[in-house]
DNA sequence: GGAGAATCTGACGTAAAGGGCAATTTTACG
DNA sequence: CGTAAAATTGCCCTTTACGTCAGATTCTCC
């Protein structure tokens, strides 16, 4: 009967900053165990609970699903060197290192569009006639996507859709 | 009578790789309309929704929600002048190139912590000791977060949960 | 032992952007 | 005209990570 010191589900949740449903939630899971308890009671955990929430944290934050985090530690319970778990974990971090590789790329030309579609917005000045008659004279018109996919003579796009006017 | 070309939903759903149920989707958000039909007749959309279409995609991909697409088309019925809409939408760019921007750098971060953690794997020999009695002599002590919140003594995390070993 | 706080279980709800039937109709083509 | 392809409406389903009751029970503290 040695008395360490438990949490109970409030605690943890102060702890890490969530919700005790979401604790329970990792317990359905199976992210997480709590002592053995008799119906309705409350569950109390073990310190190293806290060691696995701050892991759960950390492999949430990395980008990995509840499910992947799950797989990971069933993966460590049948494999009691770590060499695959190890392996494993490494794997899908050099995965998502490339994602988010990816991810950054994709991001750089983003921002790079949104700075031409800024700085567009602020020079044309007719709204309506892009894309449009204002083609004629765009200075961004190589650039332009939407340019593709219209037709020399159509108009304005956005007022009324279908509408009374003919 | 003009015999304006006009798209079936199917056509549209080819062109831009999407599916007429997504078409039919954004009709019924209002993004999109087709002309007048009687009821179950097939739909016909002016060429017009092509450039409705490329615009939704491209604020798609800009991170703006289907919502936020409706609101700005909403806004454009409103006005003519076409100046609030384009203010509005200057504001939304600029707010998503901020946010980008925070996205980033916070990707950069994430990319040298996964970086630091693969390094980490592939040297960390004991992996189930970690955090535990590898700490001692880890030599990534100081950049480890997992030690802020364990105590020295507790051990390992991983194998067995409240299990039948004692 | 009693008040009040914390927790329990169970079930349903949420958001976003469509996916997937099914039964029926419309349209295009030869 | 007959068929086959394409569309129609309506409605429920999906995913993820919980939120949100509600009513009952348990714990803590005085």
């Amino acid at each position: 009967m040695t008395k360490r010191p438990s949490y109970r589900i409030g605690d943890l949740a102060r702890l890490f900053g969530i919700t005790p449903r979401a604790i329970r939630y990792y317990e359905e899971l199976g992210l997480l165990y709590s002592q053995d308890r008799n119906d309705g009671e409350h569950r109390r955990y073990p310190e190293r609970v806290v060691v696995r929430l701050k892991r759960i944290q950390q492999l949430k934050d990395y980008g990995l699903a509840l499910s992947e985090i799950a797989e990971l530690f069933e993966m460590a319970k049948l494999d009691r060197s770590g060499e695959s778990v190890r392996n494993q974990l490494a794997a899908k971090y050099r995965e998502r290192l490339a994602e988010a590789a990816r991810k950054r790329e994709a991001l750089d030309r983003y921002m790079d569009d949104l700075s031409w579609h800024i700085e567009q917005l602020e020079k044309v000045t007719d709204f309506f006639g892009c894309p449009g008659a204002a083609c004629e004279s765009c200075r961004w018109f190589e650039r332009c996507d939407v340019r593709l996919v219209v037709s020399r003579e159509d108009r304005l796009d956005s007022p009324e859709p279908g509408s009374e006017r003919r």
